[in-house]
DNA sequence: CGATGGATTGACAATATTCAAAGACAGTGG
DNA sequence: CCACTGTCTTTGAATATTGTCAATCCATCG
């Protein structure tokens, strides 16, 4: 159903009621894949953009056999591929990492979007932007931080997007479907290593954490530790735009 | 003048007189800045986006005091700051590389143009995301590729950039007016293993390098050293739009 | 119950950093 | 035109951080 975009989208800007049907008419029909599944190839043509719905899943790079790269964890309400629209393949795999339903919009559907709704523009616009911020602190942990801070630098974003995501607060006891293998993979670490950044972690009484949940203690310490920036948990900012 | 931003637009969209003159309407004056200078700090009220129309910059952030990160270049033609319209402050500082002349543009200006066209809400919509592809494969360096191999990309990036935006190729001797240090700080490396890194391709006959100037010597290579993906040369992709 | 995929641990190796000293270059003022 | 200064680059030696390999443990699932 449409309301996944809209309330994702709601974040961002005030929606009229033509701007909601207008979304809620280019939706289509919902899809579910199993942990584990390729949702979507690089290289395949990529004629959709993606909401995550329920579940998680990531989009990652393979080099070589053995060397994988994963730069962006997806969960509830998140959108796939909207960076991706200049170019005419998809540039990544899209893997679910649980069980995940997702809901395919045409990317074509967007463009007519840009002619309807100015509110609408700046909404997606709004939200490549802010997943830019994300990535650009991801770039910062990767160049400049030691092994344990990215850690608790990932951490953080996963347990404050998680909460935001599904309505609850950063320091409740989480689910955690992510292996330490792909927590290496996306920090550039090898599981090894990661292994012993988490129990180190544990062992300060930062987190609580196994195989299946994470919780995050105290969150001050965290914020400290991890150097986060608390500006990414603001609402998004909208008086950019031109009121008149 | 405007003429900088619409040449670089139509880089990304078919753009109509109608287009251009709504362009060149929003377009302000041109600032000068030193090298060294802080064009913009973070923090700063962020009103205007900038497009660089002569020299290089970067985007960076100081972590603690000897810890810097630097995650982008920007140069001829290159957008700054249209990724952080959803905050109230710039995220990052700005920093004139060489000395650099600058095209501010009110970012409330961009809202105007989402209402009014199509064709150019697409286009800067095309160029954030072309942004974010370039960033994730920073990532997919910093987690992934050896010192050497994030050298080669990097310089691979460099090149291949500053010979599209002023439209030289890339095989062709530039200036280089890129620190050792500033380097390390885009790739997260210390600026004495940037400097070995430099002199073993140097010494492979990768490149000739020196304090001011870069040439690539055998693209090919390098291409292949670097894992390099040609798709982000392409030009961008204007199909997903509704020709109907 | 055994099979499987992940987590954990220890020993060792590789990669990159740090520190410090020396060399090269460009700009400055005499 | 030269000496002087500050900024970059280069180099070597010692150190730190993280990776690799391989064995073992543990939980889950059929």
């Amino acid at each position: 159903m449409g309301t996944c975009i809209v309330k994702k989208l709601q974040l961002y800007a005030d929606l009229s009621e033509d701007d909601k049907k207008l979304l809620m008419a280019l939706q289509e029909e919902e899809e579910d894949f199993k942990a584990g599944e390729i949702i979507r190839k690089k290289g395949e043509n990529s004629d959709h953009i993606y909401v995550v719905k329920h579940g998680w899943a990531y989009l990652s790079l393979t080099i070589d056999k053995d060397i994988r790269s994963i730069f962006d964890l997806k969960m509830d309400g998140d959108f796939v591929g909207i960076n991706e629209l200049s170019f005419n393949e998809s540039l990544y795999d899209l893997v679910a990492l649980t069980n995940v339903t997702v809901c395919p919009f045409p990317r074509k559907n967007l463009d007519i979007i840009f002619g309807k709704s100015r509110t609408l523009s700046r909404a997606f616009y709004s939200i490549l932007s802010r997943q830019q911020a994300l990535i650009y602190e991801r770039i910062v942990s990767l160049g400049r931080r030691t092994a344990l801070e990215k850690v608790a630098h990932l951490i953080l974003e996963i347990a404050l997007r998680y909460g935001n995501g599904i309505g609850i607060d950063a320091s409740e006891k989480i689910d955690f479907p992510i292996r330490q293998e792909h927590l290496g993979d996306l920090l550039g670490l090898s599981s090894v290593h990661i292994n012993r950044s988490m129990n180190e972690l544990k062992r300060h009484g930062y987190i609580t954490y196994d195989r299946n949940s994470l919780q995050l203690l105290d969150l001050d310490r965290l914020f400290n530790l991890a150097n986060f920036n608390p500006l990414f948990l603001e609402k998004p900012f909208q008086d950019w735009i031109d009121k008149g």
